[in-house]
DNA sequence: GTCTATAATATGATAGAC
DNA sequence: GTCTATCATATTATAGAC
């Protein structure tokens, strides 16, 4: 992709997330990205395209970082929901632009867009729902309800998401750092750390 | 307020909840509601007017509910947490439409409205942030960060807005009950229930 | 590849008949 | 109070000059 087509994008990423993407105006990511309304579709089919785009590499990248970091984790529950847990809380802080639409944009996403972006985000949830149960069937976590637990996981990493500010009171690592330490609470893992 | 009145707040808040409100239109709502575009402005003043009303009441009755709870519960932290927690998440559950609004359409109010809106919320963060301190000054919550371990407790409540459905896996009460034993296990509290 | 200009449509809100 | 009609503007996207 070009360097204008780059900057189109990070505009696009920026004016989606803080006004989300029907308050956005094509006008304002051409601004955004230094050129003119025209040169928008030289370089994007439409303005959908560009919140696909960005909407589709948010997901890949959080699915590839959570695969990669349960292959690197030792072989235990409890350490690999410690791990998998700080580095998806530290990814929606870090990325937390992004992230706000990878999370909360869906719906403007046209149907085909959003079925590919919906497979992806069932294959998170697998992945989470797979260490609950096998944490479960280790004995080492205790839930009345592993369905709903692996909800909430998710919940505490991904409402990063609308909170999490640069200029906030926590840093991306301190916030990954209380959320794992979380997570293991609400599995019952006995509080160690 | 009269009945087309009230039936174009309901319009609005079911389009606002699902298409957010740059992506609704005043013609959305008026045919939500059975009128004709025309009609709305005779009832409200404006879109923006809408969904001011609709923000503000949400959060309003989120905070009664959660002060006149803490009242009524019995004078321990642990029990006013639990109590808390439940009531909190089943109001986000049931009222996960208006409770959407609430939520993730903050940045389409006005300034004036929003600073309003914002100083509930602020109320409300205070009261969960208080709780926090009795319960560890009592010696019965053991949390390492209190000023996190609100925004994470709040986190659970609201981000249930997102993913609850009437017709999924959990009714609010059974969300509201898995999310208050969470909480309880988040700030250290020995998982007894 | 970017610009200016503009087409085609959609939008928030209002006017005036009934 | 609701309707039809419409104003004024904004919007996505395209066309054609440079």
């Amino acid at each position: 992709m070009s360097e204008t087509g780059r900057r189109l994008l990070e505009a696009a990423t920026a004016a989606f997330a803080a006004k989300g993407f029907h308050g956005t105006t094509t006008r304002d990511i051409a601004t955004g990205a230094g050129v003119t309304p025209g040169a928008v579709y030289v370089h994007h089919r439409s303005k959908e395209e560009l919140l696909f785009q960005i909407s589709r590499h948010g997901h890949e990248a959080t699915l590839d970082l959570l695969v990669s970091t349960l292959e690197q984790a030792p072989d235990d529950p409890v350490e690999q929901l410690r791990a998998l847990m700080f580095e998806f809380a530290r990814w929606e802080a870090v990325h937390h632009t992004t992230a706000r639409i990878v999370n909360y944009e869906l719906q403007a996403l046209s149907p085909e867009h959003l079925d590919e972006v919906v497979a992806l985000r069932r294959d998170l949830r697998a992945l989470v729902r797979d260490l609950v149960e096998r944490g479960r069937a280790a004995g080492v976590f205790h839930v009345d309800d592993p369905g709903l637990t692996v909800v909430l996981l998710i919940s505490l990493c991904i409402d990063i998401t609308r909170w999490f500010s640069d200029d906030g009171g926590w840093s991306a690592e301190e916030v990954a750092a209380g959320v794992s330490q979380a997570a293991l609470r609400l599995v019952g893992v006995a509080p160690q750390s």
